[in-house]
DNA sequence: AGAATTATATACCAATCGGTATAATTTTGG
DNA sequence: CCAAAATTATACCGATTGGTATATAATTCT
């Protein structure tokens, strides 16, 4: 690993927090600066653009995240526990992806939604679409398996499980209590115990 | 109503949007004077400065969701009536609440949730504050006359709702497709009637 | 209507923005 | 260890930021 790559990624992991607390747009040039203790010359000696650093800091913000949500899940564990893994990773690890500025997704999408389209839009757009699929398709996998109920819509719990996690990590941001997330997670729960698992 | 208090109103009016769309620090004071048509003077003249112009305009974009939310309610109806008109509103009023930017209070919590304390963190705990405990009462009303069941938890219930609509605003907004926030929606819909109405 | 007041436009300010050219320094390969 | 190459620091650029002082124009009130 030459130098270069290594103060790039240690620009890249010092500006990631930063970026995902004052915002893509919010974060200045001298924002980075201080957060990294380099100079303009090694930021732009290591990256083209702002944008650039930006979108390595938000594919670091959400690799992150995935990276926590992959290792509390075994792909040959049953889809109920799958399936729980991922509630039980936000309430674990809360405090963790609260101190480094929440769900970069939620950030990132109130950000750019309303902007023209842009390379950190799609970023945003290819996660939630992701997420979404790999929701799918654990759960039909279940119901192949007859692990969970055949009658259930499979796209329909994805899209509660997320927007239940991204509003509850919202609410709870915002209003400094946990509370709102946990009652989103412990419902997730709920819905999986009771409409999914056969 | 005075000249300057009838600029004062256009200004608001016009910014508000605009302010929602890109946020609270991403508005410059050449985006309002392109809004407006007016020139700094007269937004000086009217405002001491940037940040007085933005809480006006969240308050005003707030007032417009609660003003549309309140129209869509009777408080002497029955309270399943009461607690189904807000899915009712969002579903009906999204188009154009969306045109505008969004929920208010997602945008700002997302803005200022990192930032020091400000007067619009503020703004944004109490809209919270203020719409979990309106829901809070609503519930416990309906189960003083016994139109709701009285084991129901009606904290958890009102920060399911808000969390629900606010995911399903923000993933809807980000994916370009309604159909995360009507999935919402019809789950709101859904608790209502098979776990709160008696 | 005309004077007093109020409201808006213009021109400017220092500070900061993202970005670049170049000089100084450090790393790398022989 | 030394020279070539790569990396980082410094100094600067024009543009834009929020904000202000003042001049001009419009409103208001007698």
């Amino acid at each position: 690993m030459s130098k270069a790559e290594r103060t790039r990624q240690f620009i890249i992991e010092q500006t990631a927090p930063v970026f995902n607390k004052q915002g893509y747009a919010g974060t200045s040039l001298n924002d980075l600066t201080a957060a990294t203790g380099l100079t303009k010359g090694a930021i732009y000696g290591n990256f083209e653009n702002k944008e650039e650093v930006a979108l390595a800091a938000f594919d670091h913000n959400l690799g992150l995240v995935l990276e926590g949500l992959r290792a509390g899940t075994n792909s040959t564990a049953p889809v109920r526990e799958q399936l729980l893994a991922m509630p039980r990773f936000y309430r674990q690890r809360y405090p963790q992806l609260k101190q480094s500025g929440g769900c970069p997704i939620l950030n990132a999408a109130v950000e750019c939604d309303d902007a023209p389209p842009s390379a950190l839009l799609q970023r945003v757009q290819d996660s939630l679409a992701k997420w979404h699929r790999n929701l799918v398709r654990l759960i039909e996998k279940g119901q192949q398996t007859g692990e969970i109920k055949p009658t259930a819509e499979a796209s329909r719990y994805a899209n509660l499980f997320i927007t239940l996690t991204e509003g509850g990590i919202l609410v709870s941001k915002a209003t400094g209590s946990s509370t709102a997330l946990f009652t989103s997670l412990d419902h997730i729960e709920h819905l999986i115990e009771t409409e999914l698992v056969a």
